[in-house]
DNA sequence: CGGAAAATCGATACGCCGTACGGAATGGTG
DNA sequence: CACCATTCCGTACGGCGTATCGATTTTCCG
């Protein structure tokens, strides 16, 4: 399914249909029903083909922190390469191989705490949240749309005069002042990088504080 | 366009065509077009719809993590009244006028902080991030599927042998003890309030600290 | 190797979808 | 009343997921 996937990365998910993957390979469009149920079944097996590439190789670092920051970095890395996969992710659980496979690995991350198995799973959640979150809003933020592709020069500009109405209306004394120089939704490529790091520190620091890590 | 919230509140977001809304107004499909340009502006008017529902109204909390609190809390409420405004958030930034409203109120929330705007904006950013990936994948746990309506029971039928299968292959020792009990991705719905409000502590206590707040 | 059984392929068709187009109706303004 | 802009409506095009079914290929066993 290697062909559906390079549609997705191409074009979007939107992109990918029976009939244009059936095309890409050659074949009639009923023939991939040999293979699959429903369309979902396609889309389970490309999500578990690219949820291996977040798997992280070679050993974790000893530290928890490290070890789930390089886990979650990864994710971030794979979703930015795969931006199609956040949509499949928000829809449904993974749980394939390689989405199990993950899970396995972000517990083995923090098989060192002496905690219980509930507290490492709510602690992986709630990075697992932060770090789902922040590349969605950071993929919404590069391409608007997926699909529609204008350039950040022109959504820059059909915006403009737009939100000028709204700053010079006054209603929003805290929001203007942010929105004159540049929405602060469109941030560079390393801002986003950092930011990404500082919140991933926060959620980490907040949690090796409650509980005493 | 309310009709057209009934119907996503109803069905999901599929289920909200050209054709469908316009039947429900006793209209014909190309009528619609009159008032917009794209079924994608039709997505925008819906999603600032209900983006004026997450205004939390009357004066905020003074203290800054019990307002940025309530409004995420809100905006929790919402997005599950109306699972579908997750697919619309996630495929665009929210610039209608009541989106702006609620970044307002946001910034707000942290007014009295004597701190940089861009850091109360990396502040909302981050927690918004959090919030945004916990609801996610709460809306995810608890209906599968959008659209396809299984009972919890059904699925989870369905899924045991399943993960039987990777329980007794002994590749996943960590997940295995936390997948044998009723998988941990399905806990009840009070549990979700506690992890969520956990998730939430956690970030702002990571924020505090690093910020001396 | 021969033939039965199972898997795969192919064409066609149904009912959806978004929307381009062009004509008909409507309502407000001189 | 005539004019014109806005709204409405029917039709049509190309694309979608997939049900059905006959034809073909592949696989397997005696």
């Amino acid at each position: 399914m290697a062909s559906a996937i390079a549609i997705a990365d191409a074009e979007g998910i939107d992109a990918v249909s029976i009939r244009r993957v059936a095309a890409e390979l050659g074949a009639r469009a009923m023939s991939l029903y040999t293979h699959i149920e429903r369309k979902e079944d396609l889309f389970d097996l490309m999500a578990d083909e690219v949820n291996a590439e977040i798997l992280v190789e070679g050993e974790l670092p000893g530290d928890w922190r490290e070890a789930i920051s390089a886990i979650v970095r990864r994710t971030r890395e794979v979703l930015r390469r795969h931006p199609w996969l956040v949509d499949l992710v928000s829809r449904r659980p993974q749980v394939g191989p390689n989405g199990l496979r993950h899970g396995e690995q972000s517990l083995a991350a923090l098989s060192r705490l002496r905690i219980e198995p509930e507290w490492k799973w709510r602690i992986i959640a709630a990075v697992d949240d932060y770090a789902l979150g922040f590349v969605i809003r950071e993929g919404m933020r590069q391409e608007g749309s997926r699909g529609y592709a204008w350039t950040q020069a022109e959504r820059d500009a059909l915006m403009r005069p737009y939100l000028r109405e709204f700053i010079d209306s006054g209603e929003f004394p805290n929001l203007a002042p942010l929105l004159a120089d540049g929405a602060p939704d469109v941030e560079g490529g390393d801002r986003a990088d950092d930011d990404f790091e500082r919140g991933l520190r926060w959620m980490l620091d907040g949690i090796a504080r409650d509980l005493a890590l």
